[in-house]
RNA sequence: GCCUCGGUAGCUCAAUUGGCAGAGCAGUUGACUCUUAAUCAAUUGGUUUGGGGUUCAAGUCCCCACCGGGGCACCA
């Protein structure tokens, strides 16, 4: 395993202290523990093999077969002279049946007394119940490893968010399985364990269809010492030997392309990059990109490989290539975030005269609130209400009084609801918004201009937006628009307009669309659209760059760019782009370029948010096993 | 960094607006040899995230800190 462990690390803080916040519950299984020793069994065996999975003895079912099976016990079911127990393997969950008479005294009472998420192996034969499962009559069982501390609660599964991301091994045990047929991961659709697998699946994916056009896939140095290839604060971290800072990368680009000089013409690497700066739903401060060049291709080729590649995955890992987003779920259902419960109280709602009235108040609210998003092209409700006139504490004032009915579920639990939950509830509901991508080719292609045309004339009532005078079009995106928070005094009329593209137009592109030919200021490390004075869309594309932006899911995926190879208009636009400052110059790139790179295409695709539209999740923190957080 | 909502038993949640901190699950003990959210009976479990303040009395009101969600800003 870890060789050379014994090397200094020097910590600027001191190392974590583990809590030691033991209960009742941990003595008790301490105790457990302790008693199984005395009795001189190690409760930690070094091998148990297992003849099977739990899934495959299940489809390779005969009567009375001999298995031997492992897994974690995850529920059981005591019925005193015999005991049933569940117990999983990530394939899945198989019941285990033990009879005092067949294990005797002993052994049977060891086996009461083991814990929900302990570990354990069996022996025994395969049976079917009265009540039509599949089972295992043990002959002999052993603890393969004791666990000393509870795991999450078995219906309920885990709710505290800050547990799910800061100890994702419980988010996992607690991710519900699917029922039988219903996936191909196993776990119920959206859950933790899906979303991993897939996740596994979709990068697979992505390296198959490269390999199969015969791109190369490398690695290039995380650490550098002047980082490269995008507008982004990068993090410092320090080399003992070498007595220097480094950088760790924020893209992928200058390497690669240090690779299309060498003559490696198609390439493509998969990778952690680092940008130092704020966390959100869409943004982690370490994220897997993958870039793509290919020389001789240009943003046209790139176009057809990102639609290529991204049609593949969703066919080969999803089965179609129509995504559905579909956690848009009723206002209560959301408001408990326990589906499951609340599909039966939604049931019982109309029965029941007191919630009769509060169920339509609700309906009304949604609907008025969906109304409202519609009509304000489709920003966050909880956004517009707040700002609107819309009483939004009478609101929230409301629901909570109508929540202070109680009601009972059906564990028994007397619930209410409280501000909170309203608050949430519509903060979900924008995250709820039900959508549906359709990625079958040819995705549509627009230009930038054209689109913000388009979009100005529908809905700000402007004819040509291009057409305006600079004053104009600030007055109108600040005023009309009520994009004043968003434009400082000192933008350039290009950054006006960006403004109203990133607000308004980008959220609005849930089907795949290639807006293309940015304007150039916008993207300084692209080459100019190839067009002269005197063809019929010089106007609109003299100032315009070789680039796409690919988005989906009102989300920008994939950037991909005719890439610069001339080594002198690349060394002006990094000079200005440091700002005078010469040690952020990567010299080294630059006397490559002068070496010679083939014009060539260049993508690159944010892996993480293509995974959240592929899988429907709405936060980037659920499609990475362990996200970013503050050290406690 | 700013705005906003939150943090109560191992887990999921209550606490009638300032009046003895409660329930289900699981845990423990007991009953039960085909149960499956097993059931039935009894029972343990709390520095209410931490620190200060107001009050006869604070989970609840005020201030500060810590952590998290959402939004904004930074950033493609």
């Amino acid at each position: 395993m870890l060789l050379g462990f014994q090397s200094q690390f020097v910590f600027d803080s001191p190392p974590p202290v583990f809590m030691d916040d033991t209960n009742s519950l941990i003595e008790q299984r301490k105790a457990k523990l302790a008693a199984l020793r005395a009795k001189g069994i190690d409760p930690f065996k070094n091998k148990f093999t297992p003849t099977e999975t739990c899934r495959h003895a299940r489809e390779q079912y005969t009567e009375g077969r001999e298995v031997a099976l492992a897994g974690r016990i995850t529920a059981h079911r005591d019925m005193g002279k015999s005991m049933f127990l569940d117990i999983r393997d990530q394939s899945g969950r198989m019941q285990i049946y033990a009879q005092k008479n067949v294990l005797g005294d002993e052994q049977f009472a060891i086996f009461q007394h083991l814990d929900l998420a302990d570990f354990i192996g069996v022996k025994g034969t395969m049976f079917t119940t009265k009540t039509n499962e599949i089972s295992v009559k043990i002959t002999s069982f052993v603890i393969l490893a004791k666990a000393l501390r509870p795991p999450p609660a078995k219906w309920h599964g885990l709710e505290d968010t800050e547990i799910r991301y800061r100890q994702r091994y419980l988010d996992l045990m607690a991710s519900k399985a699917a029922a039988p047929g219903t996936s191909t991961t196993g776990f119920e659709k959206g859950s933790p364990g899906d979303v991993l697998l897939l996740r596994s699946e979709i990068i697979r994916e992505i390296r198959n269809f490269m390999h199969a056009r015969g791109f190369v896939e490398v690695e290039t140095p995380m650490m550098q010492a002047i980082p490269g290839g995008a507008a982004a604060q990068p993090f410092v971290t320090k080399h003992n030997a070498l007595g220097c800072n480094f950088y760790l990368r924020i893209a992928l680009e200058l390497y690669l392309k240090r690779l299309l000089v060498g003559g490696v013409d198609k390439v493509f690497e998969i990778g952690r990059v680092f940008r130092n700066e704020g966390l959100s739903r869409k943004h982690n401060p370490e994220f897997t990109m993958l870039e793509a060049y290919e020389a001789y291709g240009d943003y046209e080729s790139m176009m057809e490989l990102v639609q290529g590649l991204v049609c593949h995955v969703a066919q080969k890992v999803l089965g179609t290539l129509t995504i559905v987003h579909e956690r848009r779920a009723s206002v209560f259902s959301v408001i408990s975030s326990r589906e499951q419960t609340m599909r039966e109280i939604n049931q019982q709602l109309r029965s029941l005269p007191k919630f009769e009235l509060l169920a339509e108040e609700l309906g009304k609210i949604t609907e008025q609130l969906s109304e409202i998003c519609h009509s304000h092209n489709q920003q966050p409700a909880w956004e517009i209400a707040k700002a609107s006139n819309t009483p939004w504490d009478a609101y929230v004032g409301k629901f909570c009084e109508g929540m202070k009915c109680k009601e009972t579920r059906p564990d028994g639990i007397e619930e209410k609801f409280n501000k909170a939950h309203v608050v949430k509830a519509f903060e979900w509901i924008d995250l709820c918004q039900k959508k549906e991508i359709n990625l079958t080719p040819p995705w549509r292609r627009v230009k930038y201009k054209d689109l913000v045309r388009e979009w100005c004339s529908d809905k700000a009532e402007v004819d040509d937006w291009f057409a305006l005078s600079p004053q104009e079009r600030r007055n109108i995106a600040v005023g009309h628009l009520g994009l004043g928070g968003d434009i400082a005094k000192d933008f350039e009329d290009f950054e006006v307009t960006n403004a109203v593209f990133g607000k308004y137009i980008e959220p609005t592109l849930i089907q795949p669309t290639f807006v293309t030919h940015l304007p150039k200021e916008l993207v300084p490390l692209a080459k100019l659209t190839n067009v002269k004075p005197g063809d019929s869309d010089y106007e609109d594309l003299k100032d315009t760059v070789e680039v796409f932006e690919c988005c989906i899911n009102g989300q920008e995926i994939a950037p991909a760019y005719t890439e610069q190879n001339d080594p002198i208009a690349q060394r002006e636009r990094l000079e200005h782009q440091a700002g005078g400052e010469q040690q952020k110059l990567d010299e080294d790139f630059l006397v490559a370029l002068e070496h010679g790179m083939p014009p060539a295409g260049g993508m690159g695709m944010g892996i993480d948010r293509l995974c959240m539209m592929l899988l429907g999740q709405e936060s980037i923190r659920d499609v990475i096993l362990f996200p970013q957080l503050k050290p406690k």
